[in-house]
DNA sequence: ATAAATTATTAGCTAAGCCTAAATATTTGT
DNA sequence: ACAAATATTTAGGCTTAGCTAATAATTTAT
């Protein structure tokens, strides 16, 4: 149906359209895939050719309702991929990105609902984000930034944004992952850096890292 | 590393290496791939120049050392894949090749020796085929052709050697599966087909049949 | 309101992998 | 031994998906 590189920029696009109410811009979409601007403009003309998405030359562009469908499509199976290389695969939550973003590629309709089955219809992955099902609905969750909380508040880590390894990699370090409880003992005004409670330990995070993290309560 | 349509070569390569002794022919690439001669000529030529080859012109190819050990990987996660999905995913024997073809493609070395581990260390695949340990050893079968048996002889089904999802379900509706014991009730002289009791029921299989069916005792 | 800076597009190039048609080499049959 | 048949390679073309450099449009700043 579609190629791999084609269902990537499909991802890319509905993760950036979900941070703005206009078009996604060319330069937004080759900084998340690590192209050129050039090859970006390429592709979203073939794209949109195939109508799935409405393409404005210098405006960006917007998922169509087929261009949406498919992207949460491979959102699912990646994140389905994600929660299974954990769940069953022994693998740590910061190792499951890049196996599962070729994993997500694989075109088999009963693959992905037998391993949903498998794996007992889970709902967010190991990262906290949200499975879509099998018709691309989203369990919403109310999404707070760390970032966002006031010295003082307390609250659960539900979730996190950058999807890097070495982020990952360095929450696990600091003894953050889902469920971790926090509480911010500080925000620090000039840049806005927090420092935290976790458990007994006192760790500091820049506003780069808490702007990433999900949290409730 | 490699590509998956060079990946895809070198496993054919590898399987029809086991028929002959000499060089395998470009022709016999181009049947087994569904590719034409002209772009077989062209990837041999480029796996050649990544010493994963011998190539000499109008006389063939064989693996090197390194071509054999890397297809033998990839035949590995391709079997490893099928048994997943007929133990744990519900998938009936007769429809995993498609998807293998697919998943074969993965690269991780992690995924592939954990893969491994959870479905614990499964020595034949569900077709019967051997699947080779991360070193690239194959559990030698014992192997013979259904085709090869006299009247009156009787054995059992331990392997099939066409992948064809046709073949399979064909053999399926025989009531013909792994384990199925078998008695060549009667061979016709001019086109070597064969009549077989299956339980209580008698079929005819075609030369073309036995040929691909691998039996013991 | 215009100039400068930024962003996006176009033009032209490359490599992988496929194809068809033409040219060549090998094999087979007499 | 040679012609015919078959197999293989070469030549030339196409698509996808990337790149750099040049051009054009939009946005920002004076
Ligand atoms: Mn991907
Ligand atoms: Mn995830
Ligand atoms: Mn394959
Ligand atoms: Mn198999």
């Amino acid at each position: 149906m579609f190629t791999q590189s084609e269902e990537n920029y499909l991802k890319a696009i509905f993760h950036l359209q979900q941070e703005t109410e206009d078009g996604v811009s060319t330069s937004s979409i080759s900084g998340h895939l690590n192209t050129t601007a050039a090859s970006v403009t390429e592709m979203i003309k073939r794209l949109a050719d195939k109508d799935l998405l409405d393409y404005q030359k210098y405006y960006g562009v917007q998922l169509t309702a087929t261009g949406k469908a498919h992207a949460l499509a491979i959102v699912r199976k990646h994140r389905l991929w994600e929660s299974f290389l954990v769940e069953r695969l022994n693998f740590n939550w910061d190792e499951v990105h890049e196996v599962a973003e070729q994993l997500e590629h694989i075109k088999s309709k009963k693959l992905v609902e037998e391993l949903d089955k498998f794996l007992g219809r889970p709902a967010y992955d190991p990262h906290g984000d949200p499975i879509p099902d099998a018709e691309g609905n989203l369990p919403i969750m109310p999404k707070k930034r760390l970032s966002q909380l006031q010295q003082g508040e307390r609250c659960i880590c539900k979730g996190f944004n950058d999807a890097s390894s070495s982020f990952l990699k360095y929450l696990a370090k600091l003894g953050i992952g889902l469920g971790t409880a926090v509480e911010v003992t500080h925000v620090e005004k000039f840049d806005e850096s927090m420092t935290l409670r976790i458990d007994d330990d006192e760790v500091q995070l820049s506003k780069t890292a808490t702007d990433n993290i999900y949290v409730e309560h």
